[in-house]
RNA sequence: GGACGCUUAGCUCAGUUGGGAGAGCAUCGCCCUUACAAGGCGAGGGUCACUGGUUCAAGUCCAGUAGCGUCCACCA
């Protein structure tokens, strides 16, 4: 083996032999246990967020699947309709094309060649972050079998009075073209004016002050609102208002959505531009006066001067207009929410056009009650919550988008505009008598990304098709999933699911935090700060990652900070940390479902504990590849420290199971760690020397070592398959053999170690924690003293009980090595020690002769400083027995213990106090 | 306006029914001791954001304040 840890030796090729052996695939056999892969889109590459929340699932995956369940974590991607087309046309752009120059057809066509090659970017990029999941039953969201779903699913909602076709006000992206939900629609607070206009009465008798952020649309103002109750107004109910610029008449309105207390308590009302102007208008029966193209340019409806203008360079010509004109009365600053798409950024429109809608109200009230009744758990509960307060305020959802890339919807029109719904167009014909000779065409819009998403636990199974997945794998066992597509996916998935199946799609919901930048800036490539967890594993230099990070940006001013952060943060480049240190580094990393801060230094420690690992299991392969195991058979005895270490594994054992079934991978990794390094490595190994070295240990001792150093090597690895699936391969298949396993192919198929009472010695246990605090009170001397740990130490022993003589007797050998003892001399209780640094092991006194180690003022200092610290103690516990409520109140247990450490502390204090008195006196 | 979350060591974070403040990284000292310098041994470092309350006892429970963050709704 090399001497440090190389992952990039080994990890390509152990993955391509599990995948060719097919392990990943469900066994067929013991309890179904599977995970939802949330399809990543096919426009790109995973980022870090992926890569955290794929090593959850992978780490549950593989972990399942060794404790024997029927394990399947099905995979797949997302055609992701906007986010895909606009790669596409960006692409096309770049040609100075358009995807109108091509064709619907033949852009689809090249759509589909990107998939090919970005989806393909995306499965290899999860096969070097090690997923286990199933290659042979990858989906794709736009596939046969899924497409086929899909239409079963719009054509029965809508035979169910679910999907219908509707005139409505939309969020209308002008640059995409498309209607989008009101979730794809961010508002954010920007900086804007309020002008404030003169409406004058028809009637001339005066005028009407109103105030607006968008002025431009007074043109298509069909109205004025006052509030009834307003004594400024109420008589004016009724009256007109003479529309500048236009000359329309437009009536007052009395309606409750004016509030008196804002601006001036007139609302001028455009219903064609404004979700709450749009409801007036409902109530009032005002005209929609549509003002705008689908590009957000002024339409034919405005007076001739304005007419194709774009609504920004409108605003200004109108606001001008205005002012000449004396209507505007005042311009103020004023800060408002812009809705902007969140793919594009453009402002999004209200714009009155044609959509499918899904009546999401009845499919709503079953998944709200699956969460009510448990029936689907989120981790952490508190995000039911927000679950809640969407589903219970729920609006339709317009589906239909006028985009290319998606399922087309299974809509025809005939030429007097019926519209039939079916599963194709020979079944809209039958199913509606319609003879060949009536002309159908089908629906141009295609169906939003997340519809077909939100059938992914039963499609993926094949459904409408009766198949044992769909018996097997739905439920599936647990989502994990990112809080940011809750409503997007996750609410949607409930619905569908128990819609379709009757079944619930998942039973718990683990919900992960962001990864962040070290500072808790979202990565985002604008910002400059994105890391690619590929660069992670495989590592990157410098000027490729300041090329990578910079490429393709906008503003070169921008990209030259980038570059000089970057250049700053990374001298170096980054380092390979190879996929297991990554991997370990989300697990410890995600606690709760907080963001997390990603942070380089926490890679690197575990890339440190990666070559720890592989260097233990360095030392114990020397020590028993050619060596007598006890394999097979012969005499075994186990040392005090073997019987320790194997207690300390099942510690470790339980500690991380409990903490996986929590979903609290911070804390098995914890123990992991902790195991490996401060157990197994710090300890454990050293305890062996002296056993394999020493000729006076028997062959049965030795045997019984190596046994328990090869057999608690291999149970550590399996135990770390799940979080560490690579350097465990490749160690197992070399320590195995050494051990009692019988099939040696691969360790992700081996049994998770089993939990076993036996192995737990307490004796061993309390032992070896004597041992090593007389150990560590002698290094501390040392350390503090300026001993080398090469001198060996005389040692007298005061006020050792029978107890720590027979520890003495027992771990001789550990001691004598790992201290570095020259002589053990036990006083008794009558003899004068001379003048000697002092270490405590429970009561019992260790000493180290100063004569000639130790300088007196060293050794001063440090009593003192002990002694200071445990004063500290012996007063607050004090403080506490003498208070009577305290030991009138508090329970019994708490006060014994109380009274525990006070006794404790008192020896200690006396001890030191002696010891400071006869060293003072030299 | 409503909801949720955060504030603990220089940095990134744990701290599970209230009962002697922890980890990794960074820092300091000594060591190239045949598994490992990506290491070993030892050490230093915190008025747990602030104020008040409950309690014998508060990082932990309650109320409020300040700062930061996210989501939902929204006033033209």
């Amino acid at each position: 083996m090399d001497k440090t840890f190389n992952p990039e030796n080994i990890e390509k090729a152990r993955y391509k032999e599990w995948e060719d052996k097919g392990y990943f695939e469900a066994s067929g056999s013991g309890d179904p246990y599977c995970i939802l892969l949330p399809p990543p889109n096919v426009t790109g590459s995973l980022h870090m967020g992926h890569a955290f929340q794929h090593t959850i699932m992978d780490a549950l995956t593989r972990y399942h699947r060794m404790k024997g369940d029927n394990t399947l974590w099905q995979t797949g991607t997302d055609h992701a309709g906007i986010a895909t087309q606009m790669v596409v046309e960006r692409q096309l752009n770049a040609e100075d094309k358009t995807r109108h120059d091509l064709g619907r057809e033949a852009f689809v066509e090249k759509i589909w060649e990107w998939k090919a090659h970005s989806g393909g970017t995306i499965t290899q990029q999860m096969r070097r972050l090690g997923d286990s999941c199933d290659w042979k039953r990858e989906a794709f969201t736009m596939n046969e079998d899924l497409s086929k779903a899909v239409t079963e699913v719009f054509v029965k909602l809508h035979e169910e009075g679910l999907i219908y076709r509707g005139q409505r006000l939309v969020n209308w992206d002008p640059v995409l073209h498309t209607a989008v939900s009101d979730l794809e629609v961010l508002n954010e607070e920007e900086a804007g004016f309020m002008w404030h206009m003169r409406y004058p009465l028809a009637d001339g008798s005066g005028e009407m002050i109103v105030a607006t952020t968008r002025p431009e649309t007074m043109i298509g103002d069909t109205g004025v609102a006052v509030n009834p109750e307003d004594e400024r107004y109420k008589h004016l109910i009724g009256k007109e208002i003479k529309l500048p610029l236009t000359g329309r008449l437009i009536p007052i309105v009395g309606d409750e959505h004016a509030d008196p207390e804002f601006g001036t308590g007139c609302v001028k009302v455009t219903p064609a531009h404004d979700f709450n102007d749009y409801e007036i208008g409902k109530r009032h029966n005002l005209p929609m006066i549509n003002i705008f193209t689908a590009d957000a340019k002024m339409n034919n409806e405005v007076p001739e001067k304005y007419r194709g203008l774009d609504r920004f360079e409108a605003r200004k010509l109108i606001v001008a207009d205005l002012e000449e004109q004396g209507v505007l009365v005042k311009v103020e600053d004023h800060k408002l929410k812009v809705p902007r798409g969140d793919r594009t950024g453009a402002v999004i429109e209200p714009y009155l056009t044609d959509q499918w809608y899904v009546k999401v109200e009845p499919l709503a009230k079953p998944a709200i009650e699956a969460v009510e009744k448990g029936d689907i758990k989120f981790v952490p509960e508190n995000w039911n919550k927000t679950y809640y307060q969407w589903m219970y305020n729920i609006q339709d959802w317009c589906i239909s988008r006028q985009l290319w890339w998606g399922h087309r919807i299974p809509a025809w029109y005939d030429d007097n505009g019926n519209i039939y719904v079916g599963r194709d167009e020979a079944e809209v014909r039958s199913k509606h008598g319609l003879a060949d000779d009536v002309a159908l065409r089908q629906d141009d819009d295609v169906l939003d990304t997340w519809f077909s998403s939100a059938l992914w636990p039963f499609a993926t199974m094949g459904w409408p098709e009766e198949t044992p997945e769909l018996n097997t794998f739905v439920p599936s066992s647990v989502l994990v999933t990112g809080f940011d597509i809750i409503f997007f996916w996750v609410a949607r998935m409930i619905m569908m699911t128990l819609k379709f199946t009757g079944k619930i799609p998942f039973k718990e919901v683990y919900i992960t935090g962001l990864i962040r930048d070290e500072h808790g800036d979202k990565m985002s490539k604008s910002k400059g700060n994105v890391l690619d967890p590929i660069d992670l594993i495989d590592g990157i230099e410098l000027e490729t990652l300041v090329e990578k990070r910079t490429a393709g940006m906008m503003q070169p001013q921008k990209a030259q900070k980038i570059a000089k952060r970057t250049r700053s943060q990374f001298p170096e480049g980054i380092a390979s940390y190879g996929t297991d240190a990554l991997r370990f580094t989300f697990l410890a990393m995600a606690s709760t479902s907080r963001d997390i801060n990603f942070d380089m230094g926490r890679v690197e420690g575990y890339r440190n504990f990666c070559n720890k690992l592989w260097n233990a299991s360095r030392f114990v392969l020397m020590n028993t590849e050619e060596a007598d195991t006890g394999k097979n058979g012969g005499d075994i005895e186990l040392s005090l420290a073997d019987k320790w270490i194997l207690a300390k594994f099942q510690n470790t054992l339980k500690d991380f199971e409990k903490a996986v079934s929590e979903y609290r991978f911070d804390i098995a990794a914890q123990a992991v760690y902790e195991f490996t390094w401060n157990q197994f490595c710090d300890w454990y190994l050293e305890l062996t020397k002296p056993v394999l070295n020493n000729d006076a240990s028997s062959e049965a001792q030795k045997r019984g070592t190596r046994h328990t150093l090869v057999n608690v090597l291999e149970q550590l690895l399996r135990l770390m398959h799940p979080f560490m699936p690579f350097i465990t391969e490749e160690i197992w298949q070399r320590v195995a053999p050494l051990t009692d396993v019988k099939d040696v192919t691969s360790i992700m198929i081996q049994q998770f170690p089993q939990q076993s009472a036996d192995m737990l010695d307490e004796k061993a246990l309390q032992d070896v924690e004597w041992m090593k605090s007389f150990i560590v009170g002698i290094r501390n001397i040392r350390g503090e003293m300026d001993i080398s740990p090469n001198k060996p130490v005389p040692v007298l022993l005061k006020n050792a009980s029978d107890e720590d003589k027979r520890r003495m007797k027992d771990c001789d050998l550990f001691l004598a090595t790992m201290a570095r003892l020259e002589s053990v001399t036990v006083l008794a209780a009558d003899e004068k020690a001379p003048a000697s640094a002092t270490a405590l092991v429970g009561e019992m006194e260790v000493l180290i002769p100063m004569a000639g180690l130790i300088d007196k003022d060293a050794e001063l200092a440090r009593i003192n400083k002990a002694l200071e610290k445990i004063e500290k103690d012996y007063a607050r516990t004090e403080g506490k027995l003498s208070n009577e409520s305290f030991v009138s109140k508090a329970p019994e247990a708490v006060i014994a213990k109380e009274k525990a450490k006070l006794d404790e502390f008192k020896m200690q204090m006396d001890k030191l106090k002696e010891q400071q008195a006869s060293i003072a006196a030299l």
